[in-house]
DNA sequence: AGCGTCGTACGGGCCTAGCT
DNA sequence: AGCTAGGCCCGTACGACGCT
């Protein structure tokens, strides 16, 4: 959308606070070098200051939720409209990007492909204004500003406002990932399923692609940094997709499954989730019970000759299964989840999750 | 590359409440 | 009673994305 005129909004004028003239920011590009203190007075607005926000059209109300939103950590979308009988807007709504939730029909049963990450979870955040003729000023009539879902760091929005970049597909992205790929390196090291020999050939296939034999020092440096720069992007998304969407839950076990997905990235959600179906045809039998420590027999539906035992040790926490699937490839298997299910355990113990 | 899936924007229906 | 507005929901067109 354009900015429109410098007072895009005000207030009714026995109201003190806020001045709609002290937070013109969006069209006055002389200032771009200056810091823009009216984006931190609309950060600290509070619902009562924005009930009594007047605008001067329906551009004007999308550009203070936007800049609103940016401020907050979250990303906003056109919602209702309404138009009068000339076909003019006298009415519109805009949400949370994450308000409303996806089609039960689509979640059908027999898909060609699989679920697609849940990106809503009916947020209600939300702003409403409606076109006041009388004064032919726009009035927020509603602002929900609960959200139903974490916001991500909006400490960045500084910048981003700053320089006008809130339209920005990239900047809006690498904003959002920003905290993730910090976190990525400051926790615990994690090596799950990575051999060394591979993480080595899977790089030098990388670098290969961006350097030559018969670049200069500046170009191979220039050149390594655009790889680690992409090698971390990709990190990124990852990173990005496992924390703010949400996986369709398909297994008959959806609480184990629920919190598989919250802790283990995508990529290990879509392991665990294949033991998780596995846990769901397996017959299990409590054998021994010494004391805190059971013992169990479990075996594939169809299978009964091919057992597997699993401790389980309630006092310390501890469980362990002699196929040795966590220890080799970091994420319980299906004989786990199994007794975990015949304990009516609804949570993964933290024994059994690789931290990073 | 094709196409299944889903996000986005919008139109419109229905119900309720408040005002004239 | 009639009108307008608020709130919620459903359906549809269209396009983007990304899996196969």
């Amino acid at each position: 959308m354009e900015s429109s005129d410098s007072d895009f909004f005000g207030t009714d004028s026995d109201e003190e606070f806020p001045r709609g003239d002290d937070l013109d920011f969006l069209d006055d590009d002389t200032e771009a070098d200056e810091d823009r203190p009216q984006d931190k007075r609309i950060a600290e607005l509070s619902r009562e200051d924005i009930m009594q926000l007047q605008f001067t059209d329906e551009e004007a109300v999308y550009q203070f939720y936007n800049t609103y939103a940016m401020m907050h950590g979250f990303v906003v979308r056109l919602d209702e409209v309404r138009h009068d009988s000339n076909g003019c807007i006298i009415m519109r709504q805009i949400v949370c990007n994450r308000a409303g939730s996806r089609k039960e029909e689509v979640e059908k049963d027999e898909r060609i492909r699989d679920h697609r990450p849940l990106t809503r979870s009916c947020c209600r955040a939300r702003i409403r204004a409606r076109l006041d003729r009388k004064i032919h000023k726009w009035k927020v009539v509603s602002f929900y500003e609960e959200h139903s879902h974490g916001l991500v760091d909006p400490l960045d929005g500084d910048m981003v406002a700053r320089y006008n970049l809130s339209s920005n597909s990239w900047v809006d992205q690498t904003f959002e990932l920003r905290n993730l790929w910090v976190l990525a390196y400051l926790r615990d090291q994690f090596f799950g399923r990575i051999r060394t020999t591979s993480q080595c050939e899977g790089i030098n296939s990388l670098i290969k692609a961006y350097v030559r034999k018969k670049d200069t020092l500046l170009e191979f440096i220039n050149n390594m940094e655009t790889v680690v720069s992409h090698y971390r992007n990709n990190e990124r998304v990852a990173e990005f997709n496992s924390k703010y969407t949400d996986p369709v839950l398909v297994t008959s076990l959806p609480t184990l499954e629920d919190f598989a997905a919250k802790t283990f990235t995508r990529n290990m959600f879509r392991e665990v989730r294949k033991e998780i179906e596995g846990a769901c045809a397996m017959n299990t039998e409590l054998v021994i019970q010494d004391g805190g420590k059971l013992y169990f027999k479990c075996n594939n539906f169809g299978v009964p000759e091919i057992d597997h035992m699993v401790e389980f040790d309630r006092v310390g926490g501890m469980l362990r299964c002699e196929c040795l699937w966590f220890e080799n490839r970091g994420i319980p298997c299906m004989h786990i989840f199994a007794c975990l299910k015949h304990q009516h355990i609804e949570v993964i113990p933290e024994c059994l999750v690789c931290k990073r």
